[in-house]
DNA sequence: TCAAAAGTGTTCGCTATACACCCATGG
DNA sequence: CCATGGGTGTATAGCGAACACTTTTGA
């Protein structure tokens, strides 16, 4: 039989965290997922996420549940809600704390794997597990809306990048399409954005950019909003 | 001895929700504090809040510690962020639901003030008990952000209000000076308001302004942004 | 040889901004 | 009578949206 020695005088509900993580193929938007090993919901996908220790705080959590599961590092994490319908998991209150991490496809090394985990494009992803629809519709507002005040989609790409990947990126994220030409001079005119000095290697190949975070914080200090 | 009947097989940390609650005086921002009655804190200002209940979900224990400790219902609730760093509570390990609420201070009766409360000038805040600094400033930094996005502001002024008043108002959420003549010419060229018919008892008063809600609904199905 | 992609220009219209002016009211 | 506040008007600059042109590359 089970020890339960955690005792309290009222009821208190156990409390985890789980993580919605983005990236970005080149083309469009995805979103990692682990498929269930265990009831409830065994056999289904779901967001990775676990229990909230009691020593740490909820980010540290997200961030080492997302490294256990997934061997990834996120570039970006950000805490967007916290789910409480009191039946969302049938074994007993549960209320989670979700985040959404950014991180840069191309990194992924693979982790440990214990569980099967899948990178679904948006708008591909099946019927998951518990609330988790809900959570990962959610996440995606917010992300479109953290958007618009920060430039955390160069989280999601390289390092350097083509103006083209970029474009593609906040069409994705915003789902919308921009004309590509106004959007060139729309980045250039920014100013947010450093070209590499690219190899004579091979010329005529489209420019490569890096994201210039010096002149961002520069600019934010002066008060100064992104728009799109 | 207390009894304490709940027991885990893991320890879990207790949940509160807390409310930022903010008013406008016709100037300028103000919010709602509550002086502690008993330790810890006893005697310094904070947060009204409380413990959830486990039938209940956050929003809904939110709304109800709000008309318990003061006697109000909100126009306008928004859950912002979860606070969840180990040592926030002295007493045990607590994390807490945050909310912030907007109400008509017009339409404020008093309640049943169990507490002592009182509407501090968002500048004139004291040093608040438990974390709730951090809590407030950051709720202030949400409200901003929002009504870039939606028109919360109407919520916290009177069914009717001036220009003149919605301008003090956004000044205030903003932190920013607007000139007059454009903030006139924007608002109505927005075509959010509806002029009200003023009696013939007080010619040569400035013009009084409902918010048009279902203007708003339609533009904002025809996919529409509010910039300021 | 031809389509696709990359880089650069031009035009137009809207709107944010910075101002001026008139009128009624009340001390 | 004049300061104050409310309502309306006007000019300008800058940016976003729409669209044209040129060059290079690779199938």
């Amino acid at each position: 039989m089970e020890e339960l020695k955690y005792c309290y005088k009222y009821p208190h509900p156990s409390v985890t965290t789980d993580c919605v993580i983005f990236g970005f193929d080149g083309t469009k938007l995805r979103v990692l997922l682990i498929e269930r090993g265990i009831e409830p919901f065994k056999g289904k996908w779901a967001l990775p996420g676990g229990f909230l220790r009691m020593d740490e705080d909820a980010e540290t959590g997200a961030l080492r549940e997302l490294k256990e599961e997934t061997g990834l590092d996120a570039a970006y994490i950000k805490q967007f809600h916290t789910f409480t319908t009191p039946n969302r998991d049938p074994r007993e209150r549960v209320i989670t704390i979700a985040y959404y991490a950014l991180v840069r496809l191309q990194e992924v090394t693979g982790g440990d794997d214990a569980a099967r985990a899948e990178w679904y494009a948006l708008d591909k992803v099946p019927a998951l597990a518990f609330d988790h629809d809900q959570i990962l519709r959610m996440a995606s507002y917010e992300l479109k809306r953290q958007i618009h005040f920060e430039p955390v989609g160069f989280e999601l790409l390289p390092k350097q990048f083509t103006i083209k990947e970029l474009q593609s990126l906040y069409e994705s994220i915003l789902d919308v399409t921009f004309d590509r030409r106004n959007f060139y001079k729309k980045m250039q005119h920014l100013e947010l954005l450093k070209q590499v000095d690219r190899g004579e290697s091979k010329p005529r190949q489209p420019f490569l950019f890096e994201f210039n975070a010096e002149k961002y914080a520069e600019l934010k200090h002066k008060g100064f909003r992104l728009e799109f």
